[in-house]
DNA sequence: TGCCGGTTCACATTTTTATGTGGTTGGTGA
DNA sequence: TCACCAACCACATAAAAATGTGAACCGGCA
């Protein structure tokens, strides 16, 4: 029996589908509430298997529910119950921990599945949401194009750099001459169109050359 | 009818995946190849709608293989096939723009379905690739946590340093002298347990106090 | 009230960086 | 073969940064 809780404001769509859930077999309603003023309180008192979150309540809203629960138990399966695949909403309820994100519309039936896939630590989400997921990935580290033509050397150079070390350090590291680290950084300056190592270094994040 | 091709170096796979896809019902695969030597022209070629690439192969291997497609093709559907649901290989291929990431053990029957979502503009995965795609975005946006005890005033000289200004320039744009901004970037070093700006510079990022 | 931390400034010294101007070697490609 | 460039090294000088010591002012807090 898998023990649910529940937090949507709609009277309607509260009570239909509290009365989805606990109708079908092997699933259990424990309590709907229509806000989450005393969230922490009611997740502790009837500890579930997973918590239904709509994302889009007056008052605290869902996002704040979520992190509000996440602050006290790791634990709990959250599936956050949205309208809308609305871009900042996913993002903002996956970094702060949810374990899945799905949409209202989701037919009756699949909506069980994604209960019960939640509660063995799946992390259902609709293929239009996955999408979304996919984009916000690929469209954060793929930017890493200009690595401004820098030799193997250079690039050595530059991590050590990066990661703190001083001219004679890295000499040393490499078994090079001071003054050979001391062309090879001004090159690195010139392809990098930097002039001192802390310009270079922020640079080299930026641009995800390290 | 969805056209299909097919990478993957195993002969058995291959002509099973093969069989399964062809004989079904409004699916046909056009061509399987054993490598990615010739990716490009392969799929220039048939123009399919969905591409299944195997992850483990020998050579060009199937992120490669993604890559070479995405960068020349950004349409395309590419689902990417492994025995395993391993971290390094889930974050490399959705960051170079795979449309989805499923497990060999995918019931035939799932497999169509994810193949068909694909199709369509979805991004079928199965959940436990779900669940690895948000712990990774929850990983990467919730450690903020140690700010050093930074006060006001030294974060902002912190921020001057990010972005490659001098002493001197720092003095000037804070309405402060030089040694002042000394004694603030000591401080600074102290509580980063940094000796160097550019070390400074590297922490900053790290811990994303800028 | 006295102490603490943040902020401000000054002076002095050493170390590190930045810049300039050379040079040698070895491999690559026209 | 010759030009080119990465990689190596040297010497010199100016600028910037790191370190040390000391001190004044202010606000909050015990």
């Amino acid at each position: 029996m898998i023990k649910v809780i529940l937090y949507e404001d709609n009277p309607q769509l509260r009570e239909g589908l509290t009365m989805l859930i606990s109708g079908s077999e092997g699933f259990d309603v424990l309590a709907a509430f229509k806000n989450c003023n005393n969230v922490i309180e009611e997740v502790a008192a009837f500890t579930p298997d997973v918590i239904l979150m709509d994302i889009d309540m007056p008052g605290v809203n869902g996002i704040e529910g979520l992190k509000k629960i996440r602050a006290v138990n790791t634990e709990v399966k959250i599936l956050m119950l949205t309208v809308f695949d609305d871009n900042k909403n996913v993002f903002q309820a996956i970094s702060n921990g949810a374990s899945g994100y799905i949409l209202k519309k989701t037919p009756p039936g699949k909506l069980l599945e994604y209960i019960a896939e939640a509660q063995t630590g799946g992390a259902p989400m609709t293929t239009s949401i996955a999408t979304q997921v996919l984009k916000m990935f690929s469209s954060m580290n793929n930017e890493k194009g200009a690595d401004y033509n820098l030799s193997d050397r250079e690039k050595q150079v530059l991590q050590l750099l990066v990661e703190g070390y001083s001219y004679k350090m890295i000499a040393a590291e490499m078994f090079i001459a001071i003054d050979t680290v001391r062309s090879h950084i001004k090159k690195i300056y010139e392809k990098l169109h930097v002039n001192s190592k802390s310009e270079a270094v922020a640079k080299a994040f930026k641009d995800r050359i390290v």
